[in-house]
DNA sequence: TATTATTGCGCAATTA
DNA sequence: GTAATTGCGCAATAAT
């Protein structure tokens, strides 16, 4: 369970942006930990009503910061194994589409084939019925009737 | 490809850093900073080739830092925008095979049909054929010279 | 109002 | 060395 603190503009267009990461004791000069947050640059307007109720600024060293920073980073990590798990479905499912297709061509195929032949015997003997028979010009090798079209 | 470490969980180095989309210019105190690379919190070991060649350090203030994290941040843009486009490539490949299949299941509920009533018709005048009269299977599967199996 | 879920974004480590 | 990927954290916002 790694955290770190990295950097992050909050901001827009507005240009400029501090960006604050923890302090290391290394020498370098210590910083405010008291960063704004929303610069003016998003063009949102702060409601009035918490205007002077709380700072603007953000205390990125509070534990309640870091405790609200730390669920926001799980739930991130959360949402993201879905969306992943998500995107491998929709990818197992085309292939499956794929398959199920395949098989629906051959059947078809073979339905084609078979209707076909059943035709062929149709016109071939159409001659042998009594009722109904067809005009047949020659017996042998009738060519086939039309297929189903769609 | 990669593992979960991040950087030291509990101290972090940079103080204030600028960021934004051009040079760095504003009443913003600015404070040099050199980062190391690469906490040692990983426990990765770094070739020796490299040790003593560069610092370990990184002047996140350097122009040639800013241009290369300015070409790696629109190279990470569009190669988001690259997966994005595919994800959604997919799923539309899924409306489409769901489409056709639904086309050849009509299809087949055609010809299935078709076939049926072919096939009761050769029963019914089936004591009209002379010569060789065949009892035309009962399900789908006639039995014809041509064709087997499936 | 608070909490979780999403989303865009930048950084850095890898990979190609 | 460069561009492309990928994991990760931050913060704004949407959704509950």
């Amino acid at each position: 369970m790694s955290k770190t603190s990295q950097q992050n503009p909050t901001t827009d267009a507005s240009g400029v942006s501090v960006i604050h990461t923890q302090a290391h004791s290394s020498g370098l000069q210590q910083v405010p930990q008291l960063v704004p947050v929303s610069p003016g640059g998003g063009g949102k307007a702060v409601p009035p009503s918490k205007q002077g109720k709380k700072s603007s600024f953000v205390d990125r060293n509070s534990d309640e910061y870091r405790q609200r920073r730390e669920r926001n980073n799980m739930a991130v990590k959360k949402s993201r194994l879905k969306s992943k798990q998500k995107a491998q479905d929709t990818l197992q499912r085309v292939n499956q589409l794929k398959e199920e297709n395949e098989r629906l061509e051959a059947k078809i195929k073979l339905l084609t084939k078979e209707l076909s032949v059943l035709k062929d015997l149709f016109l071939e003997h159409a001659h042998n019925f009594a009722d109904n028979v067809q005009p047949v010009g020659t017996e042998t090798t009738t060519t086939n009737p039309e297929n189903s079209g769609q």
